[in-house]
DNA sequence: CCTGAGAAGTGGTCTATGCCACTTTCTATC
DNA sequence: GATAGAAAGTGGCATAGACCACTTCTCAGG
């Protein structure tokens, strides 16, 4: 681990150290007592305070103080993935595993989570079950790099963005994409659908706080089975964005 | 427009408005050619300005200067309905009218509109292109109640919520699903792909301000060209929201 | 003609300080 | 005892200035 050697990052890792030792709701100290403690000026503190609130790690009243978010859920959903789709039925999810290794990345998932071919990734390939009913199949990267003691246990169990937050490593972040696709021969009799069946195609880079490619997931969900639902609030906000709020259903990724 | 009362605010609305009246890439005045410009002290300016890099509308680059970002095109996009998707290669986008009528409802449709199978309703299909090649096949529906006055020109419009805003009909909200599908042999044809290629279903169900359907759209986008890329910022908000910001090129829904 | 050193301009970081606005708490008054 | 008001503590906004790091351009020297 890096030095920091800008004080904006010495105060955000003490933060970030401050919001996984307090419960979620507790109050950090206040600005003008963080400045003592870390001896910087009160913009370097608000400057990395507001970091993290954008964040979601921490939250602001004025008049109040400066709280652990809620964020404890945050990241469990994160830890959903943020699948940004939803179960069409929302039934029981469960998974089992396929295969795992600590393997080289290779030159397309190097490319991706920004490491070089030969390092060393832990890789698990899962397949999701719905009430026991096979629906997707999934391929999870991470770089060892990134957390060298996360245990194939780690990757099993079910919240493992909060797993690997243990492991000092703050989600934050992720790029999704979405196309449709048909499934292979062994897809096919993995997800128990007929071979050139319709298919999504999920791929997701995520990123932590420190701006580090941390997870690389490529998924195959079955057409028949899963539908994207998404309501989208046509409103205010910045002029040129949508805002869409896709609540996700019970599922631990 | 509120008047702007923070500096700040001032800082930022002006700053939008470089950004719009600037092709992506150009470069916009050096932070202390803003400060005496604006008036305000450097802090403020680079404090608006990191907000809209956050956004994406601004790059900076060290030593090199700040510039209006490729994302710039984000502006157009609302009216975009509010598409979480967007297309792989934002090209321009046209398109092409290949029937229209205004004829009942029938079951299904009347069932999604919340109207009777014998209701009136206008019915557009179009066929979407980018860069004059077919991207995807869509069917609209309006129901004749909602927009009495409605034309077929008015359907062909590039903005149509514009349209219909003109109608006295104020979009809200929409409710959209996705799911994978493969093409058959008339969509094929005209999308200009095989038989059976991976292609994305999408149906949309908007709502207007006063909680009626007023829209139902159908469309088969190609899979080949069309992907759907969202930025899933894990942050607070409610438990178990995503919130997501697709900036959407140019296409006009 | 080429090259390298330096100047100028840009964003990046940080400090020290002041005042404002909101919330909570305590206190003096009714 | 209840209530209005002051005080203290918090985050929010803004300033002026200094110095660093990186990029680009220019110009002198080879």
């Amino acid at each position: 681990m890096a030095e920091a050697i800008l004080k904006r990052e010495r105060v955000r890792d003490y933060l970030l150290e401050l919001i996984e030792t307090h419960p979620a709701g507790a109050p950090i100290p206040a600005e003008r007592v963080l400045c003592q403690q870390l001896s910087v000026s009160r913009p370097t503190i608000r400057s990395a305070v507001e970091e993290l609130v954008n964040l979601g790690l921490l939250s602001r009243q004025h008049g109040r103080g400066t709280f652990v978010a809620r964020a404890k859920i945050t990241q469990e959903m994160v830890s959903d993935t943020g699948s940004m789709s939803l179960p069409q039925a929302s039934g029981t999810w469960s998974s089992r595993v396929l295969e795992h290794a600590r393997i080289p990345a290779g030159a397309r998932v190097g490319r991706r989570l920004h490491v070089s071919p030969a390092a060393d990734i832990h890789y698990i390939a899962r397949l999701r079950l719905v009430d026991g009913e096979p629906m997707a199949l999934e391929h999870l990267h991470v770089p060892a790099l990134v957390a060298p003691g996360l245990t194939l246990h780690d990757m099993e169990s079910g919240d493992f963005y909060e797993r690997l937050r243990e492991h000092g490593v703050h989600v934050s972040e992720a790029v999704q994409s979405i196309e449709p696709t048909v499934v292979n021969d062994s897809e096919a009799s993995l997800l128990g659908v007929p071979v050139l069946a319709p298919a999504l195609l999920f791929e997701r880079l995520t990123t932590d706080a420190q701006g580090r490619q941390v997870e690389y997931v490529h998924s195959i969900y079955r057409g028949d089975r899963y539908r994207i639902v998404s309501r989208l609030t046509l409103g205010a906000s910045p002029r040129n964005t949508v805002d869409m709020q896709a609540r996700v259903s019970g599922d631990p990724f």
